[in-house]
DNA sequence: ACCTGAACACCGTTCAAGT
DNA sequence: ACCTGAACACCGTTCAAGT
């Protein structure tokens, strides 16, 4: 309901050039390519006309950045960062209730990618793999990883989530949710999507659909 | 186990040039890219190389596909035959229990993932939202819907998958499998899959999960 | 009908030179 | 310390011309 949402929010922030020589172009570029990602599609991330809609010139980003693909990490980095922030909010929401919050957790998620779904594909795009690369962005994706083992360890200690391993439960939980985001804005759940208010439908049909189990009751 | 895997299996079919009149370029194209997306990632698809590597001018795949995209959207449903293909095969050989099938098909879904994982980056892209420029793109990854429904709606008639909505319980399965396929991929369920056959049992996880639920039981 | 070669605009990256 | 401008190699796409 209320996801970030990145559409509008450049011109405040970026023709200021006062503010150049003060180590902001760094985080500028940051916000310009999460910008043009949401705009045009991951693939098209053009470093030059980041620069340009920066105010600077096309060999500036090499002074913070030691090439393209290290941006698209730290705009990738950023993108985790939002996303646990959704997430972290739609837990404390329903502080009351595990299964509450693991649905929560789901819809936040699905808003978050169907709110920036080019950011998301960038954000799973294959670079969190280079670990020595790039740690930061490993260190935060982890984070989102642990948040939701909390979730699972304290519903555990309530009794409302069975007592298994919690980083195997974390994984099937974060899978769906995944799952769910990534079919979702693929357009590949379709046939349901397209219902009214389909996609909270959906999120709603697959979180419980794995706490409840899909075996005949 | 015998997932497909195109390392290796270029040189075959590509330098034979008495082909490209008979209508072979378009296939050969397909077929170097996906080889060329293997090695190197999906985003650093390069169509002169491809055409080098075809043994054509750099103008040459124009006369077979409209741009850049159109390969890769071209790619992307070769991509979806052969996963339809191992799905199809991991479904017939469980026939008699619709719970083996659904594990069968996590692990043929989450080997093909890992077999071709730039492949299979490309083929949940963005492009299928475009339905009308790529309809038989969307026509292929909907045959892997049904295969899926096909699974539960039996699976129902046997008493053996409760008798929800089967189009939403499909939704649910697909994206239990696709989240767990991209979460290891991109590393991202690091803490499970490095112990010892991490990855097969952290799919059995999490499609037991699925089919037993999380709540206490 | 299918492919080639030259040409154009534009991008990622580097580096000497500026303040 | 940080940024600029020219330069280089290379890519996507187009189009007149070849067989």
């Amino acid at each position: 309901m209320c996801s970030t949402n990145y559409k509008g929010g450049l011109l405040m922030d970026t023709p200021n050039k006062k503010n150049y020589h003060h180590g902001d172009l760094r985080k500028t570029l940051i916000h310009v390519g999460i910008e043009l990602i949401s705009e045009s599609g991951a693939s098209s991330l053009d470093l030059r006309k980041v620069a340009r809609i920066a105010g600077v010139s096309h060999a500036a980003p090499y002074r913070h950045f030691a090439d393209k693909k290290a941006l698209i990490a730290a705009i990738s980095e950023e993108g985790f960062n939002l996303l646990a922030i959704e997430m972290e909010q739609a837990i404390s929401m329903k502080a009351n209730s595990a299964h509450e919050q693991l649905r929560g957790m789901g819809h936040a998620y699905v808003q978050f990618a169907i709110t920036n779904p080019s950011l998301v594909r960038e954000m799973f795009s294959g670079l969190t793999i280079e670990r020595e690369a790039y740690p930061s962005l490993y260190d935060i994706s982890k984070k989102l990883f642990n948040m939701i083992e909390t979730v699972v360890i304290i519903g555990q200690e309530k009794g409302n989530i069975k007592k298994s391993d919690s980083n195997e439960l974390t994984c099937a939980i974060w899978s769906m949710m995944h799952g769910t985001a990534i079919l979702i804005i693929e357009n590949q759940l379709k046939p349901v999507t397209m219902q009214i208010n389909g996609i909270e439908h959906i999120t709603q049909v697959c979180m419980d659909s794995l706490i409840l189990g899909l075996g005949a009751s």
